[in-house]
This record gives structure tokens, sequence and C-alpha cells, in this order.
DNA sequence: GAATGTGAAGGCTTTCACAGCT
DNA sequence: AGCTGTGAAAGCCTTCACATTC
């Protein structure tokens, strides 16, 4: 999603699919816990398993950080820790801004595995004036102007939108202006960004209409396809532009029908 | 992302691509933004500009969903409008309960973009008695003991679980024994469900861990590829695998080393 | 002339299945 | 015997580029 990279020749015998580096985490987290419980080692399978994905595809995404495994017995559970730690960049300490500290802000602040694992929120900033000065998450919230001084104070490169959408871009590009190269938008917009910045969304309305898609499906299999099928073979030329659009859902949801399962 | 369905042979023509799927939340958001702006008419061009993508992709993506263009001309915004919600099933009301009123529940529950456009807050409930009865973005905060009743009282078919990690799996199993058959998991943990429930997760150190990666290559290209290069060359056959992983990062991040750019 | 809709090509990701090591 | 590492096959997704339609 949105890597921005300017394009590189791909060549590099190093280059990590994306699809396998948005795992690694997922690897690193299963294999914490097991180095938790002092497991020494653990099998693709077993590994699997916990990340939730399959053992061929953890095992092709480990051959793309080398050969950490022994043939016969698995990958030896410290080892590996350390291995995708470094792989990802988490051996070294990351500070993090957090911008726009409302109830979400509040959270993310207070959000415990963020501290850990190499991240540290260096300042947490609100363009509220009245919200200056108060503690969250042990921090004290700072005011937008001073945004500048911080970012290049404290070395941020990663910064973390959490503000209304409207404020999203002018905060992004201001970020940007003053060092940031990765960004984590939790606003419900699209940001746009020079060449090199990497941006990340988040997007919780997004993920609910996914799933309302999935839901939705699934209550047309259970009263049979019929009444789907009946609505795939309308022939696409009799639809007239003009006759549904007219009624846009209203803001309290028109339609309320069949209801689901 | 767990799409957890049955097997399904695939046939159908109204097979739409999930990368598909996973965008026309975002072209109905442009959309909508142009409703509200009174345009008529789009191009796929300028709509492509807005959602962030290219207009090769959001033609094609739309090649799925029928013939609602106008060649020479463009798509008729209301009546795309329309169709997507359709075809995202958010013409219809979709009931959701939040489980975990903790910082993030909150900020859930008060999230706007949440209640509009088919989403309603059923309920919030929480395991904590000392926060029962609460009321949080104008709903009283309910007893996990009343999950069940709430669940099919309200034919919940949407859960969202921000609870902790420790009680995430058996909050889901408890939801989807009760009827509930999608669920958006924010707890960092692998959820496991039966056949026909949908998992979709929002993990925030999973993305700013990708970022990381991403920033330490960054890093890295800037300081000249002289480093990484040596690091690729390294006989994989010479690590010792009981060398460097005795020291797992600790909790308060070790080796600050380099700096980021 | 302008812009959609879509086969075909190209890339990326997953899965298979087995050779190779311990 | 067990389990990793990996070519090769299969399946998705994106991009190209142009015939088609208004």
């Amino acid at each position: 999603m949105a890597t921005g990279r300017t394009h590189r020749p791909a060549t590099r015998s190093r280059g990590i699919p994306e699809a396998t580096v948005a795992r690694l985490p997922l690897y690193l987290r299963a294999l914490t816990a097991l180095s938790e419980r002092s497991v020494p080692t653990v099998s693709s399978e077993e590994l699997a398993t916990a990340a939730g994905v399959n053992s061929a595809k953890l095992r092709k995404d480990f051959s793309y950080l080398g050969s950490y495994g022994t043939r016969g017995v698995g990958y030896d559970v410290e080892y590996l820790v350390y291995q995708i730690s470094r792989e990802l960049g988490l051996t070294q300490d990351w500070p993090v801004v957090i911008v726009g500290i409302g109830n979400l802000g509040a959270a993310l602040a207070n959000y415990g595995g963020f501290a850990s694992r190499g991240f540290r929120v260096a300042a947490l900033i609100d363009a509220d004036p009245a919200q200056t000065g108060k503690m969250v998450a042990g921090l004290p919230v700072r005011h937008t102007d001073e945004l500048e001084d911080i970012v290049e104070h404290n070395q941020v490169s990663i910064g973390v939108i959490a503000t209304p959408a409207g404020a999203a871009q002018e905060v992004c590009d201001r970020l940007v202006a003053a060092g940031v190269t990765s960004i984590l938008n939790f606003a419900p917009t699209v940001l746009s960004v020079p060449d090199g910045v990497d941006v990340r969304k988040v997007d919780l309305s997004i993920e609910l209409q996914i799933l309302a898609f999935h839901e939705q499906r699934k209550a047309g299999e259970d009263l049979g396809e019929a009444v789907a099928a009946a609505r795939d073979t309308l022939p696409k030329a009799v639809a007239e532009p003009v006759t549904e659009p007219a009624r846009r859902p209203g803001p309290d949801g028109d339609v309320p029908a069949v209801m689901p399962a």
C-alpha cells in the first residue's frame, strides 16, 4: 500500500517481497510468546499455526531472510527473534510523534505495545490550545506550533496522524517538511506525499465496509442464491442511470429490508 | 486477509476480486465528497486521483460491477454512489457491538464515520463491573454477562473486539457462538474462528513495524549501500546460531546505535 | 474528440511437492 | 525419519493499450 519508493530497479538479492515484510511482525509476535515460555526451537508447522498462516508460506518467507533453520529440527526461537527484529529495524530506537490527541490519539498514546519493541513516543501534539500542557499517558500535550521543532529536535522519522480528516493533509505536509519520512494515517483521507515518503493507513470504516460486503453475501446464500442470480442476469443495458440514484442512502440507513442471518 | 469462507468453486460471474472490494470504500468516500459538492459526473482519471489509485485500476474495478459509465463522458456520481453502496451492503443497516471499552473502545464508540453509512453501534460491552452503566458516546456500557442476549436481541452480525490480547479469543468465541459472523479485531492476537466467519484485524504495532522496515532501508541507502551489501554477502553458513541471540532486544530497545537519517 | 470497458501481457504471491540436509 | 529450503506451477492483481462507444 502506497509504498511511495522511488522506482528501484528491484535488482538487489536483498529485495524482500512486501507481502513477506507484512508478515514478519506476525512471526515475531508468535516467536516472542514462545521465547517467553522458554521454548528453544519450533518447526515451521507449529510457528505457522501460531501466526495464523500456512507452513509453506512461512518457510518461503524465511527463505528470503536466509537459511536460519535446521533441517530435521526446526528454527531456534531466540535466533529467529533476533534476526527478524534486526530485519525489521527493531534493534534500534524509533522516536514517534502522535498528532491529534482526541479520543483516538489518547488511546494510541496509552497503547502498551507501542513503547516496547523499538518505538518510543517522543511527543504528543494537538492543535487545540486548551489541550496544551495536559498530561496524556505521562506526556504533556504540546501545541502544533512546536511541531517542526519537536520533529527536528528528536530526529523523528515516523509520524502518526490521528487528527480529523480535514486537518490531516496539512499536518502531513508539515511533518514531511520537518523531516518525517514514514506516516501512519488514522484519518479517513487519502494523503498525498512526495516520493520517498511511505504512508500506511488504518481505516475503521473501510474495514467495516469490507466486512459488510461479505456479510451481505452470506445472507444472500442463506436464502438461496436465487435472488443474487436474478440480479446477475439483469441485462446491464436496461439499467436506467437516473432511476434509483436520486435517493442516496440517507444518514440513517434506508431500506432496512431483509436483515441478515 | 483471513477470508475464512468455505472453499467456494469461485465459479459465479459475480465474483468481485477481493482487492477490488477493498478499494470500493475508497471510491465511495471520494464519490460522496463529489456528491456533496454537487458534481454531476466524474472521469476515471479524476476519481482515481481523488481515491489515490490509477485510472486503469479504477476502470477495471468498476468493470466488475457492471458498465456504469458513459464513454466520452465519465461516471454519474449519484448513480455510482448508489451502486457501490448497494454492492457493499450499505443500503441496509448493520448493528455492531463493541467489546472492550477501554481507551480504544471508547475512541471507536465516539468515532463519527461509524454511525453513518449503514453502521449502528447497538451496544458497548465491557468485562469490568466498575464500567457497567457508565455512559460512553451516549450509550450505557453493559456487562459481558449480557453479551449473548445483546447479540441475539439485536441481530448483531458484526462484532468489534477492542479488549486486551488475553481476552480476545474468549470474547471472539462467545460472539461467534451467539451468532456473529464478522469480526473486526483490534487486539494484537491471531483469532481462530470456524469456517464461514470473517475476521479482519487492525494492528498498530504491525503497521509501525512495516514502516520501520522501510525506514531502515532508507537510512541504509543514505550512507551508501556498502554496509547493506557487506551484510548480504555474509556467508550464511558462518552464522553461529547462539552468538547474538542470547540478547533479545530488551523491553527498552537496545543497540540505539546509528540513529536514522 | 473524449473517455470507457476489456483482452492480453506482465508481475507478484501462494501453493505444491520434493530434493537435500541433520 | 523429520523438517527445511526452493524450483516450478498455479492463481491473483495490476498495467498496458486499444477497440468501442458516445
